[in-house]
DNA sequence: ATTATCTATAGATCTATAGATAATGC
DNA sequence: ATTATCTATAGATCTATAGATAATGC
């Protein structure tokens, strides 16, 4: 018997609301607007969440431990190294694509608001602490046999996420601009996830 | 005897404008803010630019060409393909520094508005182009002397801008997530930008 | 005379709240 | 009784324009 789905207008309210704050940002998105799309009238927002900082906090904090988890389970049952290191790529890459732009959003209301990221220090730093922590192990351990070359945990992991962010970063631009539609553009995406994994591993050998 | 600078009130409103919408975007500033900041009232900003959009424009516009072009002449001159390439990375990387608030200007207009593109396509397409026919020309005569393993260009500019730009939008983040001061965070980019050049030169060996 | 700058204001938002009404749970 | 939803509106913006005044160039 599965759950039954949750269709109260709080909900809708903050499905409307994630949908627009990720499209056009913070800024950009009132609250009517919201509303519309949610299928009540305004006050309704603010009856559940009082504050539109505060919706979007509530919308902000679920995506922002999306995005910097899901490491975990991944970082497990690990077998070669060349094998763990494509498989964290390939994970990073594949919820990025699943939450093209939550990038933007990310990127977006950080630099806007620099006092988000105290708040969001505490949920997504153990998460990024433990995962630093394996890549590091791995990495010494491989070092010191000589099967790559010397390279820091922290310059890899920068280097991984820059590739696979900027991708969907630019998506937008770079679909216009070339005009490529929809089955051109996962071929294009599907090609720089083989492409970003291979970099990394050619980029690794001693 | 230098050219006496500009004093005149259009240009303090173009400044004025520019500073607030590269550290706040179109929408979060207001024309009354850049009227404060350029030191007038808030009418004169529609009398010389009629729109607070036709105002952005002439702004976007000028920014956007900056950073996409450029690459002419730092593509001259080039002695070993190695050389060549790492003048290109440094030469990309630091201009984004100089301007590290640009491609977070360019990312968040380009996403919430994509009419834009279009306009400034004319623009900045010859540039790529160019730019693009020259390193496939590299890396054609490369590939075929063994000297580097088979790659694309449009691969390689991807990565390249990739990774120079991703490092400049996280910069806000990274930069208060690891307390850094001005010093340190200076260092750390000095260090990405030897570690982006290394990484891309590693990658590329056959 | 022409151009630059100002004051004042219209008109269109937008967020948030107060207070009324409808729906629900005991 | 309590919770959910609505209507109406206050108060604070914000962009853009009209029309007055000051500065400049001939």
């Amino acid at each position: 018997m599965p759950k039954e789905i949750d269709t109260s207008m709080e909900q809708a309210i903050l499905l409307a609301a994630e949908n627009l704050f990720l499209t056009k940002g913070f800024a950009m998105t009132s609250t009517t607007e919201i509303a519309k799309a949610a299928g009540c009238n305004q006050a309704l927002i603010h009856y559940y969440f009082r504050t539109k900082e505060k919706l979007f906090e509530a919308i902000f904090a679920k995506k922002a431990k999306i995005f910097f988890a899901d490491f975990h389970d991944i970082v497990e049952g690990t077998s070669s190294f060349e094998d763990a290191i494509t498989r964290i790529i390939e994970a990073h890459f594949d919820m990025v694509r699943a939450n093209p732009q939550l990038p933007f959003l990310i990127v977006n209301e950080l630099t806007t608001n620099p006092a988000r990221i105290e708040s969001i220090k505490a949920t997504i730093g153990p998460v990024i602490g433990s995962v630093y922590a394996k890549v590091e192990g791995w990495l010494e351990k491989e070092i010191s046999r000589g099967t790559i070359r010397p390279t820091s945990a922290f310059d890899l992991i920068i280097t991984v996420v820059s590739l696979n962010v900027a991708l969907f970063l630019a998506a937008p631009i770079v679909r216009q601009a070339l005009e490529l539609g929809d089955e051109d553009f996962e071929r294009f995406v599907d090609a720089r996830r083989r492409e970003n994994v291979n970099f990394i591993l050619k980029s690794l050998r001693p």
